[in-house]
DNA sequence: ATTTAATGTGTAAATTAAACACATTATATT
DNA sequence: AATATAATGTGTTTAATTTACACATTAAAT
């Protein structure tokens, strides 16, 4: 009869005082984070991307990244590439997933976390470091260096599914907004006309845009009314769950 | 007038190249996965879950995780664990969310990539090698060892997220299953109940299950009619996709 | 033969989504 | 100043989906 100190033994289980000890030896990876930057602009939904430097890769584009230190929790790693490339703080940043093939990286073993990120293009314009980095139209973008582009693609499908189950697109606009730029902005993201009538009918009866009385300035045309998102009011929303359906 | 590259330097941004030669050196963390296995007897949802052995935890309940292998892809990790500790293989198994927090495993910097794995309990019960091992109702449970409730409450919701989305609930049951099974699965992850007749009416509606001409054996009352799902059916399918709602 | 405890089924009402057209307004043009 | 332009703003009808709800049937157990 075996003990189950055995058993763990001969089923290759390991303790936890094993996993210690090798936490301090050389069982260790290199770790990153990319973020795929999001941003909206001529009705577009655009990406910002930098120039691979890299040999393997060279002028290929990639997503904006960096390793992360040993002492840094992982969204201040991703906050941090955040505001070295763009100059925001305080921007929408959310984890996707970890990729972390064996040969993903031409550097070695690089395991890398994908977050993407929403922001005012407006609010960045200015402060673009570096003529290597470029707004990239999404529907525009392949053949990414690395497995960026699967990166890329992933982030780029979970926020087509989180724009339609949370207000994340309000981060891409300006404070004040119209309907059309807000349909314009869905329509972007989720790569479809929809019918304007129900568009608007849709928020409206939600009933989180506050009507701020003010119209569109400068615009070749009729001007539409501004509205804000009312975030407040939906916070204390509580969100409807259930629905099955494959 | 400054150049792109020092520019950089300024804003704290390093290069492809720096960080290649960190990657060979001490920038390196530990990694490990994290399962959240999941399975359904008597009813209800239950999590397979280990004593910690770690002092700071004694006797509390932890999930099944290993640290990662520098030459090992992440989702072969996940398998590894699943693999050890159940004997099973060709299980079902999503990565859900990575957890990085500085302090978050007394060992030392530990990032951890936490999974969610489905399993037919019937197929597991002869293969725990281990008296520490056991599974849990998934509602009495709570304070976990490190921050493992955390990653267990998070691999939940994204269970019962999925599982009214994709057709995951079947690795859960045997093969063959009558439409009370499968209600009462639906019920236990998404904790509440439901009518009888619309949730026949719905899976049938659907049209994904596939009346075998058998019934249920051995049962204290009518027996009902016995199912399988028709995967083949549901891959051809491609999910509908729109539905702008907070 | 009776009781029990479950299976199996249908319809009406309410809600939500989809399809669809015209008057209005500010700007730009002549 | 008058007209043309190009957008905004608005309702209704139909279809589809979801919800609520009750009774007959069946096999096993007594």
């Amino acid at each position: 009869m075996l003990t189950g100190e055995q058993l763990k033994q001969q089923a290759g289980v390991r303790t936890l005082q094993a996993i210690q000890s090798e936490v301090e030896s050389t069982n260790k990876i290199a770790l990153s984070v990319d973020c795929v930057i999001f941003g909206f602009d001529e009705n577009k939904l655009k990406v910002l991307l930098i120039k691979s430097d890299l040999k393997k890769y060279l002028g290929k584009w990639s997503l904006l990244g960096d390793l992360v230190f040993p002492n840094e929790d992982l969204d201040a790693a991703a906050y941090r590439i955040l505001k070295q490339r763009t100059g925001l703080s305080d921007v929408f940043l959310e984890q996707v997933h970890t990729f972390g093939k064996v040969s993903r990286h031409p550097a070695g073993r690089v395991v890398t976390i994908a977050y993407y990120s929403l922001i005012n293009v407006q609010h960045h314009k200015l402060n673009i470091l570096d003529n290597e980095l470029h707004w990239h139209d999404v529907k525009s973008i392949n053949n990414m260096a690395f497995d960026h582009q699967e990166i890329f693609d992933t982030c780029l499908k979970q926020l087509q599914k989180r724009v339609q189950e949370h207000p994340l697109g309000f981060n891409l606009l300006p404070k004040k907004f119209s309907l059309r730029e807000l349909q314009n902005l869905y329509e972007a993201i989720l790569d479809f006309k929809m019918d304007r009538r129900n568009f608007r009918k849709k928020f409206f009866s939600m009933d989180f845009l506050i009507d701020i009385k003010e119209m569109e300035q400068d615009v070749p045309h009729r001007p539409g009314k501004l509205y804000k998102f009312n975030f407040e009011k939906y916070e204390k929303k509580k969100k409807k769950f259930i629905g099955i359906d494959f």
